[in-house]
DNA sequence: GTGGTCTAGACCACC
DNA sequence: GTGGTCTAGACCACA
């Protein structure tokens, strides 16, 4: 695991943890790795990923049973597809679209490019 | 000026002056205002505004005749909206691309919300 | 049974059996659930009972007959009301009237909440 | 400063500071103590205090500046005291109400610990 | 100067 | 074993 983005570690990792979660690769009431099995998995000191979780516990998308370990919320995909969405349209959806404009990207352009984006990720 | 974003001063300044060379307000070759009265319009710190202006110096968008001021650069606006473009396709668009797919947000939904976001903003 | 309060679990059983010792539910001299059945009923690591019942022993509330199980103390009652009353006025009324003052509640809205509640707890 | 309590200690410091704000003694859009500085008077890690900051921001009791520091809230005073009293209703109430009636501890018996309490406070 | 993050290592209560 | 907290010390971006 490499953390290259400029975006600090421990929100990158509760971004895949999200992932996973959205993806059904980690299904809902189901026990996730412990601190330290997860610092091991991802190369990182534990604090950080008592960081993570303790985010994510914030959000209502993972629980803590004391002294078993952290759950994946019953409704963890809900909320976490919730959160995820208001994020992207109120944040980011503004932003990208000045750009376009400031820019004068048209739609179709950025329609082109999803697609490739899209046909290069099946490959 | 209120600056709430998570982006930093320095770099938003950069993005309003840039924004007014795009779209003309500043002219190529004009003077900009001094670091001071920028500090002022902006309210902010005659450093971050030092910040500001050594970026976009760096990235020869407006250049300095010692003891007079800051001007921009006879090719400003073509450099700027490369410089932009180049941003905007390499870092942003991946981004949103693996979010829309992971949000499942489609094409159409981009496309109507941008629709909107234009008519609202010629109001 | 459930444990969200973020009090330990085995306190939590332990106030469990203190309030049957004290409501007359548990009589002194009775011998109470084994360790294991007791983890069954409460749906908890028979180890968190052990905890319990060594805490309550440490009390002097119950005692143990090797081999035999764990037993109600002939003077439980007595001592547990002593106990609970001094960790009532020693340590929460302190706390209690510090957030009282803080928060301005006076008195009569205190005594009013107090109503509520034991009107509710009759029905 | 000490810290006995069983409860930690960036919650005893966010406490004291809520305490400090409901108390007038630091006023709303005032700038409170930089980390290191609140570190030094605490006689504590820097990071802990990062930890109460954290916490007291994402109750929206106190805000950031980028760079300049953090500062209370315009209202932060009616926040705090709402959150305290949510907390006090809520959690703590029920939890007296429920050893009072176990113990049964007359309301009158309350008042008069209160009472001797308060007279004790204004020496 | 400011806060934000990360690491390393320790100790604790708890299950 | 689990998480929670705290310390110490470091580096970074930012104003």
């Amino acid at each position: 695991m490499e953390f290259r983005e400029r975006k600090s570690i421990y929100l990158q990792i509760a971004d895949i943890i999200i992932e996973r979660i959205i993806n059904g690769i980690w299904e809902e009431e189901q026990r996730i790795p412990s601190v330290r099995e997860m610092a091991t998995e991802m190369q990182v000191n534990p604090n950080t990923v008592v960081r993570s979780y303790n985010y994510l516990q914030s959000l209502g998308i993972i629980y803590n049973r004391r002294g078993i370990g952290y759950f994946i919320s019953f409704d963890a995909r809900k909320k976490a597809l919730e959160i995820k969405r208001k994020e992207f349209t109120r944040e980011k959806l503004p932003e990208i679209f000045k750009e376009m404009t400031l820019l004068k990207i048209p739609i179709y352009e950025f329609e082109e490019l999803y697609k490739r984006y899209i046909s290069k990720d099946n490959i």
